[in-house]
DNA sequence: AAATATAGTTAGCCATCGCTAACCACAAAA
DNA sequence: TTTTGTGGTTAGCGATGGCTAACTATATTT
């Protein structure tokens, strides 16, 4: 199976602190996430067995080639969808709350049509 | 508690049912949501007890002014993203899909303001 | 009258994805 | 050395929201 709502949230997570911290452990993704750690636990668990993510033997998380082409997928949907929502006049907190939750959901065809449109009116 | 997306999802379709047929009952919405009958009467008998539909003896479902104030609100939801979405040159039906998602997540505020750059620019 | 079709319900399965309680392993401090 | 703190796991709960199987109760045919 593909990856679902939750699996993409922590991909993303990842690769964002990825690029703050020198290494990534579960710890740190329950912490940014506001999540248990049992529910990292898990979920990371998951992301491994489907070769989303590489775990060391001290715990350190490193993204595949695979993880780490999602994760970008998802943050540039992220992105590109907080900038739309906040040209349009919405404050940075509820557009990125508001992107956060589209960028699951929306199609691949609606998506690069509005990037497209981002990159001619900026 | 409050509505979830579901619920919502349900509640839409009784009231575009509505203004497309004389009477709704389950059957209805299960051939209209592609869902099964079981999935529907349970769905159903939940939007009853929290008072957003009527069903009566025959089986008919009305939706009560709770009910219909929140199917306006989804549908309004629904009708302005789409639209939104094929004014970016969206076909009709990715952006009736994308629209169905995104009604369901995004916030007041972001819809809002939406909706207000939609009535300027048409 | 007997068979079939239609509408709905009940019981219960399953996946997703949060949670707590309780545990293990190990390192650092008292 | 015993205690405490840190990171992680296991077991299992609970809500959401689909599903099938199997049942009921009416209608409508045959």
């Amino acid at each position: 199976m593909g990856l679902k709502p939750s699996g993409e949230m922590y991909l993303e997570t990842i690769f964002v602190l990825s690029q703050k911290k020198s290494s990534v452990r579960s710890i740190d993704i329950a912490e940014h996430m506001n999540y248990s750690k049992p529910s990292v636990s898990r979920a990371v668990g998951q992301l491994k067995s489907a070769d989303y993510i590489i775990i060391d033997n001290d715990g350190y998380i490193t993204l595949t080639e695979e993880g780490l082409c999602e994760a970008k997928r998802i943050y540039e949907r992220h992105t590109v969808l907080t900038k739309v929502l906040v040209m349009l006049g919405i404050d940075e907190e509820t557009a990125s709350d508001d992107a956060c939750k589209i960028e699951h959901v929306i199609s691949d065809r609606s998506f690069e049509t509005i990037r497209k449109h981002m990159e001619e009116n900026s």
